[in-house]
DNA sequence: TTGATAGTGGTTATATTATAACATATCAAA
DNA sequence: TTTGATATGTTATAATATAACCACTATCAA
């Protein structure tokens, strides 16, 4: 379970990544509005690389805006407080898998199935940060993920 | 100089980064054409994350295509080969340091003055690799990128 | 209660990045 | 010299993202 890329149940996702989300912003102040949640909610069901132009069509189904500043600003917002990541090697995004936590997550991209697991590492020990601190390199924010083939598209083609 | 923040003789970076991929290529079988080879030294002389429509335009004052499928072209052939990179926080290309080289590339990208560092990881002791191996995932490339601030643009707020 | 302010959302328009599809050209091997 | 593979030229369009402007709402101070 530690990695991701086993099944599990999604509807748990959404109410326990979504529940955790809300109680962050009654403590911080931040405003979990109809849109920025739904949109959380439509990351947590997929739980898999999702297009922002994709998360819009499904937010027009449900009436609550068709333009994409809406998706782009829902998205801006939940990635600034950490409930969901970009994976610049698809732009595309997903809700985050540890949120709540400060920190430097890493994904591993399937290209067969496309599905997302987020797994964490530490800072202190990465090559990239060593590589920063002798180059006397400031690091705000780091990328790192793996494009590759999951364990259940490796061992029979069709993914979960 | 290892890492790459510091001043140095861009001519002799062109002249050796083509030298090197011409040679390359001609062991290879490989076709250094006239716009590919044109397309490394924009590369090569800015030194630095260039779009693929800053590139166009370089290449459109030299007569060599105007249009985007010919530098996207020129840019998928160089990256193939090791020559060049795609940084995908910034959807810009650098030339490689270190052509010639098998390497899993890290970059250190300046939010200030725009360079661009790039350094070399052993894959078999990343983090991302390692949560790979665990995960049973298998892992084609990675993207290694962290945003920051360059040592010239921490110590005084202008870049070199 | 009013009015100032900040944050959010709606909308139009447009910018930026990238590729599909098809025609033409080049070149080397059969 | 035909063939096949590779490369280039061109038109059109797809996919991703943001600028700019206006309206609404909540909050809070006067």
């Amino acid at each position: 379970m530690s990695i991701g890329f086993e099944a599990h149940n999604h509807d748990a996702c959404v109410a326990t990544g979504v529940a955790q989300a809300q109680a962050y912003c009654a403590k911080e102040g931040l405003k979990m509005t109809p849109t920025r949640q739904r949109v959380l909610e439509i990351l947590l069901r997929h739980h898999r690389a999702f297009g922002a132009y994709d998360i819009l069509e499904e937010l027009r189904n449900d009436g609550l805006g068709s333009q994409p500043p809406v998706v782009y600003r829902a998205l801006d917002f939940l990635i600034k407080h950490g409930f969901a990541h970009k994976l610049e090697r698809l732009n595309a995004f997903v809700a985050c898998s540890h949120p709540g936590q400060d920190h430097a997550p890493a994904f591993l991209i399937c290209n067969d199935c496309g599905s997302v697991a987020e797994t964490q590492t530490s800072p202190e020990k990465s090559q990239l940060r060593e590589a920063a601190r002798k180059a006397g390199f400031t690091v705000e924010a780091t990328v790192l993920e793996a494009d590759g083939t999951c364990p259940l598209c490796t061992t029979d083609g069709s993914p979960a």
